[in-house]
DNA sequence: TGTTTGTTGACCATTTTAGTCAACAATAAG
DNA sequence: CTTATTGTTGACTAAAATGGTCAACAAACA
């Protein structure tokens, strides 16, 4: 049940746009290496987050790639679905047509419930969710460390 | 996000002993047919289910392998577990400290909950439940069938 | 004793994943 | 308008995971 390194990419980079909201584009090379991610696969996961209307880029000097939207209206749904596809533990949740034990098969049934389960976690999480978070959570390790 | 074909098969095995509780041992070669599961690949997945102590294996004319414990008593999760490994979406989940990164990120954090919100599926589902249901999918089908 | 079963470990092909690369296209600054 | 800076695309590759096969073996029953 491993997440691929595209989503898993994919959702830091968003959240490191999300909390450089209104601030401009990043510089994906600057990107790659905050986030330890190699630049030309980087390059390649942001292709269809452009598509999907997410985030826009900006070519040329002082360029980079931005949010599109808001935070907020940003889904951790949305970005695992575009980089990693449906989150489906089995293909005959998405399809039971093309399974006909499906029709009787109870193991069919709770892998749906196994999908809804974390497919409820990923649509109630947005990026300002995460913003919001994350800000605790850098709080909280400040106190700490002191 | 995909579940392997271990453990779906291996569910799937494991609920046709249950169904099939206190009625003897179930020939290797007929589940196989059930299930069309090649056997050859079935039979490596009995191996991990009798050392975890879950079913229990009986050579010889008229053989075949039986559930050791109670329908009830076998939890979908451990299933998975043995025959898959850890549900984790991200190795940093089970890992943190391997991460260094885990301490001061969010993504961590969403990760974990995805993790928690499918292992409480996965652990509250017995195969006693599986039995109930699959009785009553069945009965369900028939009275649609006529 | 021999036939029926399960057991094990080694092996293999295919697919997926993660990553690389090179050639290209747009933009901004000077 | 030229050049340096940035993103874009698609083809390519190495490594790992997956799904499956096979053969030799071991136990148990009839």
């Amino acid at each position: 049940m491993k997440l691929s390194t595209r989503a898993r990419y994919g959702t830091r980079v968003l959240l490191e746009l999300a909390l450089h909201w209104g601030k401009g584009p990043v510089l994906l090379k600057a990107i790659a290496q905050r986030q330890q991610i190699p630049l030309p696969y980087l390059q390649q996961l942001i292709g269809p987050l452009v598509k999907a209307g997410i985030i826009k880029t900006t070519r040329g000097a002082r360029g980079g790639i931005s949010l599109l939207k808001l935070p907020k209206e940003v889904r951790l749904s949305e970005v695992v679905q575009i980089l990693e596809g449906s989150t489906t533990p089995v293909a005959c949740v998405d399809n039971p047509e093309l399974y006909p034990r499906s029709d009787t098969c109870v193991t069919h049934d709770i892998w749906a419930e196994v999908k809804k389960a974390m497919d409820k976690v990923l649509k109630s999480t947005t990026f300002e969710d995460l913003v919001e978070r994350q800000k605790q959570k850098w709080n909280l390790k400040q106190l700490k460390d002191h």
